[in-house]
DNA sequence: AGCACGCCGACT
DNA sequence: GTCGGCGTGCTC
């Protein structure tokens, strides 16, 4: 009788073993594949991890506890030990089990379908690729060296040059060379970058041979994917964070594009993040990994100021066109009257109108809306589930949260002093578009946000429409900041730059300074006389300063001093423990309860640098009705703080109604 | 994470 | 006298 030791997708350390069915006997093994089982008095599908001929020593129950399992889910194992050792490594990292890493790694699909290829990926041809600049060529060259001496491990390697340097051809050239030598790809993009031009980019050149995992595919689709790598049939793999788990066999390259983008780290548990991954698994497998941005993480700088990371600059923009003039407004001394679109600003709009070319106007979501305030007494009106500020909708009029969709009839009068004078600042995109539409009368108009888009592929349809110019004017938030290409594009505005400024995270600076940096880069791409307004309330700010005058090396010197000065990353590392429940007082006793273990935790293994930070509030205390507290674990090396919080976790029966979130390495601390 | 089992308050 | 609260413990 043969023995199966299965992870199941649940937060318990342990393997569980049942015993396979007779009618398997055929198959010698059984590793790598899903298996039906009753675990409980529920079924779940697990993964089979190890088979025994015997019942393993390290059973602990008796062999009358073991149950069969039901059956076996597919034809063929889904993974292979590679991909069974790489979750047990993250689930080590990030302090999950074994099944959760898993879980998060595979798609869930049951049966595996054809994703449909696209339209375009039959005419592989366009593959003659484009003639490299020597700065291009160099950088392929420096990534597909053989070079010994940078690290034995592994070799990283960053493009970091600004939009349109043509970083996605030294990319493409280098995954050309590696396929024919029979190699494989793997090449991440940010989250929302995965509908545009790059999957384009990468499906005309290499046809057939393409795996696309974006977020439109069903589970079931993302198996059929899933079953197209493990077989050979595709060899380069494109697709966002979970990508990076893909099982290409004889992977030659791990290329990341946009490295600093958030969309890199989950939210939810495993809260991995593929660059982390991704270096791991280079390392392992002795391949090269290619990140590349105009606006690398502070992380990534440090580390090639270090030497860890090898960089190769591109300065050349390629279609000719200069880095575009920008220029900030600053709003105190001229404020919008009325509105959000100061004169200058409005000004630009309309000579750019008059030339017949395109304007961008970005706004900066988070904290950028739309909020019912008094003018008497300041109060302002905040989710009763979120504490965050309640946004404005015209359109329903009604005052919603955008954590928790929770929304309200705006009050005629100030809950708190009974005062009649109350009235909304900030604004959102519908408010601009209506603004834009009053200022702009002749401008065609189009606004591009996740509440104005309804069904899949929208998207896609508006940034085309775009394109082909007929709009004269687009409205976005972050999604249109995002390696677009415009050629008709002339003018970008951002509306408010410094919104997240004053966020009390300790990234607030360096996303403030990569948004401002990444969307000026829109513009001029291909016409010398791009033009760029940043209107901003603090236009002496350094990352607004350096943003603004594309000082781009004393941006990171001077973040990086701060980030030294407060022992934050990367001069630090963190593990975040969020202790999450229902009442206020819940979450508060059971973080200050968890701090005072932690400390006679490491109090008694003598644990040398690891300070607890907290217990606290999180700056985000309340969200969806959950009330959350933190601890920090901090400290120069990351593997006593992933111990410590390991040790704390495995022991820590934590009360009903509260809940942990354990984030290694976070990103973000609200 | 679910879900059972198990021991103390207000109700047909 | 029961229904039901959620605290503790288990799941091969």
């Amino acid at each position: 009788m043969r023995y199966l030791s299965l992870v199941l997708n649940l937060p318990l350390k342990s393997a569980f073993t049942y015993a396979d069915l007779e009618e398997n006997a055929s198959i010698p093994d059984l590793t790598g594949w899903r298996a039906d089982v009753k675990f409980g008095n529920r079924r779940m599908t697990g993964y089979i991890i190890a088979q025994y001929a015997e019942l393993p020593p390290d059973c602990p129950v008796d062999e009358s506890k073991i149950r069969p399992i039901l059956r076996l889910v597919d034809k063929e194992p889904l993974v292979t030990k590679d991909t069974i050792d790489l979750a047990l490594w993250v689930s080590r990292f990030y302090l999950c089990s074994h099944g959760e890493a898993l879980s998060a790694m595979l798609p869930s699909g049951k049966r595996g379908t054809d994703a449909g290829s696209f339209s375009f990926a039959e005419e592989a041809p366009e593959a003659t690729p484009r003639v490299l600049s020597d700065e291009q060529k160099q950088a392929v060259e420096g990534i597909l060296a053989e070079d010994e001496s940078t690290s034995q491990a592994g070799r990283f390697h960053y493009l970091y040059g600004a939009t349109g340097t043509g970083k996605t051809e030294v990319f493409l050239q280098a995954a050309e060379r590696l396929l024919l030598q029979g190699k494989g790809v793997i090449y991440l993009v940010p989250e929302i970058g995965l509908t545009g031009q790059v999957i384009e980019a990468v499906s005309a050149r290499f046809g057939k041979t393409v795996a696309v995992l974006h977020s439109e595919l069903t589970p079931s689709q993302r198996l059929g994917e899933w079953k197209r790598i493990l077989h050979r049939e595709a060899r380069v793999v494109i697709g966002a964070r979970s990508a990076v788990f893909a099982p290409v066999p004889d992977l030659g390259l791990i290329i990341i594009d946009e490295e600093h983008d958030g969309s890199y780290k989950s939210g939810n548990t495993p809260r991995y993040h593929a660059r982390q991954v991704a270096m791991y698994r280079a390392k392992k497998e002795g391949i090269p990994l290619v990140m590349g941005s105009a606006t690398p993480s502070v992380e990534a700088w440090f580390s090639m100021q270090q030497g860890i990371i090898r960089r190769h600059t591109l300065t050349r923009r390629l279609a000719g066109g200069k880095m575009p003039e920008i220029t900030s407004i600053n709003l105190s001394l001229q404020p919008a009257a009325g509105g959000c679109i100061s004169e200058p600003l409005a000004e630009a709009v309309r000579e750019t109108l008059a030339q017949k070319r395109q304007t961008i106007l970005f706004l900066n979501r988070r904290g950028f809306t739309h909020f019912f305030r008094c003018n008497s007494c300041g109060y302002e009106l905040t989710c009763k589930n979120c504490s965050v500020a309640l946004t404005y909708h015209k359109s329903e009029k009604r005052l919603r949260c955008h954590y928790c969709g929770w929304s309200v009839t705006p009050p005629q009068q100030c809950p708190a002093c009974g005062s009649l004078d109350v009235g909304y600042s900030g604004f959102g995109t519908e408010y601009i578009e209506a603004e834009v539409a009053a200022k702009f009368p002749t401008a065609r108009v189009i606004r591009i946000d996740t509440d104005s888009l309804t069904h899949k592929g929208e998207l896609q349809e508006k940034l085309d429409a775009f394109r082909r110019g007929e709009y004269d004017i687009m409205l976005g938030t972050q999604m249109v900041a995002k390696g677009l290409n415009f050629p008709n594009l002339l003018l970008v505005g951002v509306v408010l730059a410094d919104t997240g400024l004053h966020l009390p995270d300790f990234r607030a600076a360096e996303r403030t300074f990569a948004l401002i940096t990444q969307v000026a880069g829109r513009a001029g791409r291909f016409f010398p006389d791009g033009k760029v307004l940043v209107q901003t309330y603090s236009p002496d700010r350094e990352p607004v300063l350096c943003a603004v005058k594309g000082d781009i090396a004393r941006f990171y010197t001077g973040e990086l001093s701060t980030r030294e000065l407060l022992g934050f990353p990367p001069y630090a590392r963190m593990v975040r423990l969020v202790f999450r429940a229902p009442t206020e007082k819940q979450a508060a006793l059971a973080a200050e309860g968890a701090a005072h273990i932690l400390e006679a935790l490491l109090k008694n293994e003598g644990a040398q640098d690891v300070e607890v930070l907290g217990p606290a509030e999180c700056p985000l205390v309340k969200i969806a009705a959950n009330w959350r507290y933190q601890i920090l674990l901090r400290g120069k090396k990351l593997l006593p703080l992933q111990q410590a919080a390991g040790v704390f976790l495995e022991q820590y029966r934590s009360p009903s109604d509260v809940y942990i979130e354990c984030d290694v390495d976070p990103v973000s601390l609200l």
